[in-house]
RNA sequence: GCCACCGUAGCUCAGUGGUAGAGCACACCCUUGGUAAGGGUGAGGUCACGGGUUCAAGUCCCGUCGGUGGCUCCA
C-alpha cells in the first residue's frame, strides 16, 4: 500500500493505488486546481499516473513555493501546447504529417511535413491560434493510453505516417517496452498523437500562448533527408507571464549588436563589399584598438613576440598543413595568376580538370589564408631552435578568411573575414601544462576585466567516427589528455564534447550566449601534435638530438569581430570609460563658454583621451540628449559659472542628473586615471554620496 | 546551401493597382538657452536590382542580390 512522502516531509498513506491528482485533491481544492503535473521519485509525470508503491511525490504548479516560475511546469505547458497547435494545423491543413514536437528553451516547436504545394505562412498564425483557443476553451482532458510495441506499430502503419513509425521504431530501439499515445479528449473520438508525455491534465491549463515564427529543418537533422517546416510557439501559465516574456524579447532586441552597431556607428556591412565582411567605423575601431592594446600588454608580460604575416600563401603550404584537403569547403577558392589561367584555357582545361589538378598539386595558386598557423610555423622553422629557446611564442592579430555558408552569416558573430588575436606556442612536451596554464590565465583576465562571468567551458574532442581529422591517433590521445587536464585546473565546470575538435587537434573553448540565446565560441586553446609533424618542425635537445616540438594554438578573444559583437550586447552598447569610443564630450552651455570648453577639450586630448566638443547651437538639454543616445560615459558641462571657478559640471551615463562640479585638473586627472587603469578607479568615487 | 518572412529618404517606419509620405538626422535662418531635443525654412527617392502582367505597378507574378529567424555546417 503506497506511502507518499511530500517535499515538506509529510507522509500520506493510501490503501490502494492512487494518482497524484487525487493526492492533490486530498491536500486541498486549490492545489487540485493548480496542479499541472507531478514528480514521482524525481521523474516528471502526468497527474493521472498511478502510484502503486512508496514514493516521494512533488506536485508541480505554475509557480514554485518560492513564487518563481516553475521550469517543469513550463515544460508541461509547452509540450501540451505543441499538441494543441499540431491538432489545429492538421485541422486547417489536411494531409500534413507530424514529425516531432518538443518543448525547448523559451517555448516549443513542431516539425511538420506539409503536403506538396501547401506551405504554412506566418499569415496563417492568426487562424491557427483561433482554432487553438477553441481547443483550449473546450478544456479537453489529455488522455494517455498505451499499446504493446507490435500492436502500436501496426496501428501507425495502418495510419501511414512514416515519421511517427520512425519515432516509434527509435523509441523501441532505445528500450521502450510499450508505445504511448495522448488523446486530446476521448481516445478514438478526439485528436491524438504518439507521444511519451507527460502533459498537463487538460487543454484548459494552457493559460497563454503565441505562435512565434517559422523555420525549416531537416528530418533527423540530415540535409539530404526530407525538409520539414518547423513552427515555433511559446506558452505560459497566464497572460501576464507571456506579456513579460514578449517584453523581455523586445528589451533583448535593443541590445542586439547589429542594431547598436548602427546606432553607435561602430561598424557597417556593405553588400557591394561582400557578405560577412565587416567595415569597422572609427568608433568600433577605437574599441577594438583598446582591446588589442590590452591584450598586447599582457602578451609582452608573458614573453610573447608579435609578428606580422601576409593574408595569402601558396596552395602548397596548405597542402602540407592539411587545410587545403581537409578544409576546402570552408575556404575561398584559390587565386590563380592570369598567365597560368590563360594557358589552361588555351589547353581547353575544364573547371573540374582545374580543380583536380590543383588537388594533385600540378597547378599552384595562392590561398586567402583560412588560418594563421602555417605562416607562424614557417617563422619558427626559419631558425635553428634549441631546447633553451623553447617555448617560442609567436603572436599576431591575424586576419583570416573563410567561406561560410550564406545562410549562416550575420552581424559580427558569423563573418567571412575576421581577425584572430592569434598566437602559436612551440614547446617541449613537458612544457605543455604550464603553457596552457598561461593561456588560461589570459582568458580569465579578459573575462574578469570585462565583467563577463556568464560563459561555459567546452573541451572539444574528436568524433570517434569522424574522418575529417589529420594525424596519428596516439598523438590525438595525448593531446586530448592534455586538454582535459588543463581544463580540470580551471576551477570552472566544463563539458567534454566529442566531434567539437579542430581537424588537427582537440581544444578548450569558451562559449557565451548572445541576446537571443545563441551560443558562440569565443576564446579557444588547442593542443596540436600534428602540424609540427606535417611540417617536420624540430629543436635540438639537451641530448644534442633532434626533437619535435608540440604546438599550442590559442586565441583568447577568438576573433575581434565576434568578441566585440558579443561585448556590445554584454554592455548593451554602454562601454566602460576605458573602452568607450568617445570617453568624454564637452558641452558648453552657450557660445559664451566655448573658449573655456575648448581649453578643457585640449587638456583631455593631451592626455590621450577620446574626447569631443559639442559647440553647436542646441540648448544644453538637446546636447545632453544626443550624448546620452550615444551612451558616452562622461559629459563635461561647462558654462560661465564653471569658467569662473575653473570647474566642470559632470554628468555620467546611466545617472540621469548633474552630479555636481569638480575642478578642471581633478576632472582631467580622474578620467585619465580611470581610462589608463581600465576601470580600476572611477571618477564617480568623487560623487559617492550622490552617485548611488 | 535549405525553408519562411522581409527590402520605400542617412535612420525608424506609414503607404492593398491611380500624382511617393511622416518623425528623427542633414543644410540654412532665428534663438545663446545650466542637464534626456527651442522655433522656422529647405534639400533629400531608379520604392534593392532585372524581367513580366496591366491603360496604369512601391503595390500583383517570376528571377537575382541583400537582410532576419531557424535548419545544416563551423577552425
Amino acid at each position: 500500500m503506497p506511502q507518499i512522502t511530500l517535499p515538506d516531509g509529510t507522509l500520506r498513506d493510501y490503501d490502494e493505488p492512487v494518482s497524484p491528482a487525487r493526492i492533490a485533491a486530498d491536500i486541498g481544492p486549490g492545489l487540485a486546481k493548480a496542479a499541472l503535473g507531478a514528480r514521482i521519485n524525481g521523474v516528471l509525470t502526468d497527474l493521472s499516473t498511478p502510484i502503486e508503491s512508496d514514493v516521494e511525490l512533488a506536485l508541480i504548479t505554475a509557480k514554485t513555493r518560492e513564487g518563481t516560475v516553475d521550469d517543469e511546469a513550463l515544460f508541461l505547458l509547452r509540450h501540451s501546447c505543441a499538441h494543441v497547435m499540431a491538432e489545429a494545423i492538421e485541422e486547417l491543413f489536411p494531409g500534413t504529417q507530424l514529425v516531432y514536437g518538443p518543448p525547448v528553451d523559451n517555448g516549443f516547436y513542431y516539425d511538420i511535413a506539409f503536403p506538396d504545394g501547401s506551405a504554412v505562412s506566418s499569415e496563417d498564425f492568426a487562424r491557427i491560434e483561433e482554432v487553438m483557443k477553441r481547443i483550449i476553451k473546450e478544456d479537453r482532458t489529455f488522455t494517455r493510453y498505451e499499446l504493446p510495441c507490435s500492436e502500436g506499430l501496426e496501428k501507425l502503419r495502418a495510419e501511414g505516417s512514416k515519421y511517427k513509425i520512425d519515432n516509434a521504431e527509435r523509441a523501441i530501439e532505445a528500450g521502450s517496452d510499450a508505445l504511448s499515445w495522448y488523446a486530446t479528449g476521448e481516445p478514438g473520438t478526439h485528436w491524438e498523437d504518439l507521444c511519451r508525455g507527460p502533459h498537463v491534465p487538460s487543454t484548459g491549463k494552457i493559460g497563454a500562448f503565441k505562435l512565434m515564427s517559422l523555420a525549416s529543418s531537416y528530418w533527423h537533422g540530415d540535409e539530404n533527408s526530407d525538409r520539414l517546416t518547423r513552427v515555433y510557439g511559446t506558452a505560459f501559465a497566464d497572460k501576464k507571464q507571456l506579456k513579460q516574456h514578449l517584453a523581455r524579447l523586445e528589451e533583448a532586441q535593443k541590445r542586439d549588436h547589429r542594431i547598436l552597431g548602427r546606432q553607435l556607428q561602430l561598424f557597417t556591412i556593405d553588400e557591394q563589399v561582400g557578405q560577412g565582411l565587416i567595415l569597422w567605423k572609427p568608433a568600433g575601431a577605437a574599441v577594438r584598438q583598446e582591446l588589442q592594446n590590452f591584450i598586447s600588454e599582457e602578451l609582452t608580460r608573458q614573453g610573447y613576440a608579435q609578428v606580422f604575416t601576409p593574408h595569402i600563401g601558396k596552395l602548397d603550404l596548405y597542402r602540407t598543413s592539411g587545410h587545403y584537403p581537409y578544409y576546402q569547403e570552408s575556404q575561398y577558392t584559390p587565386i590563380i595568376d592570369r598567365e597560368t589561367l590563360g594557358g589552361l584555357a588555351a589547353e581547353g582545361c575544364s573547371c573540374s580538370d582545374l580543380a583536380n589538378r590543383m588537388d594533385e598539386g600540378e597547378i599552384d595558386g595562392y590561398l586567402l589564408k583560412p588560418m594563421n598557423c602555417p605562416h607562424h610555423i614557417k617563422i619558427y622553422a626559419s631558425e635553428q631552435r634549441s631546447y633553451r629557446d623553447l617555448p617560442v611564442r609567436l603572436a599576431e592579430f591575424g586576419t583570416v578568411y573563410r567561406w561560410e555558408q550564406s545562410g549562416e552569416i550575420g552581424g559580427m558573430t558569423r563573418v567571412r573575414g575576421f581577425t584572430q588575436d592569434d598566437a602559436h606556442l612551440f614547446c617541449r612536451e613537458d612544457q605543455i601544462a604550464e603553457e596552457v596554464q598561461g593561456c588560461l590565465h589570459i582568458v580569465k583576465l579578459i573575462f574578469s576585466t570585462l565583467g563577463m562571468s556568464d560563459y561555459r567551458v567546452r573541451v572539444g574532442l574528436r568524433d570517434p567516427d569522424g574522418a575529417k581529422y589529420v594525424g596519428d591517433p596516439a598523438n590525438w590521445d595525448r593531446a586530448e589528455d592534455a586538454c582535459r587536464t588543463a581544463a580540470a585546473t580551471l576551477g570552472v565546470p566544463f563539458t567534454e564534447e566529442p566531434g567539437e575538435a579542430a581537424f588537427y587537434g582537440p581544444k578548450i573553448d569558451f562559449v557565451v550566449k548572445d541576446v537571443i540565446g545563441r551560443e558562440w565560441q569565443l576564446g579557444t586553446i588547442q593542443v596540436d601534435y600534428n602540424l609540427p609533424e606535417r611540417f617536420g618542425l624540430e629543436y635540438i635537445g639537451a641530448d644534442n638530438q633532434r626533437h619535435r616540438p608540440v604546438m599550442i594554438h590559442r586565441a583568447p578573444f577568438g576573433s575581434m569581430e565576434r568578441f566585440i559583437g558579443v561585448l556590445i550586447e554584454h554592455f548593451a552598447g554602454a562601454f566602460p570609460c576605458w573602452l568607450a569610443p568617445e570617453q568624454v564630450r564637452v558641452l558648453p552651455i552657450s557660445e559664451k563658454s566655448n573658449e573655456y570648453a575648448e581649453e578643457l577639450l585640449a587638456a583631455l586630448l593631451d592626455r590621450g583621451l577620446r574626447a569631443t566638443i559639442d559647440d553647436g547651437s542646441d540648448r544644453i538639454q538637446g546636447k545632453v540628449k544626443v550624448a546620452a543616445d550615444l551612451k558616452i560615459p562622461y559629459l563635461a558641462v561647462v558654462g560661465p559659472r564653471d569658467a569662473e571657478s575653473r570647474s566642470v559640471s559632470v554628468r555620467a551615463f546611466g545617472i540621469d542628473r548633474n552630479l555636481g562640479a569638480v575642478g578642471f585638473d581633478e576632472f582631467v586627472d580622474d578620467i585619465a586615471r580611470e581610462s589608463n587603469g581600465r576601470g580600476e578607479t572611477s571618477l564617480l568615487t568623487r560623487f559617492e554620496e550622490t552617485a548611488s
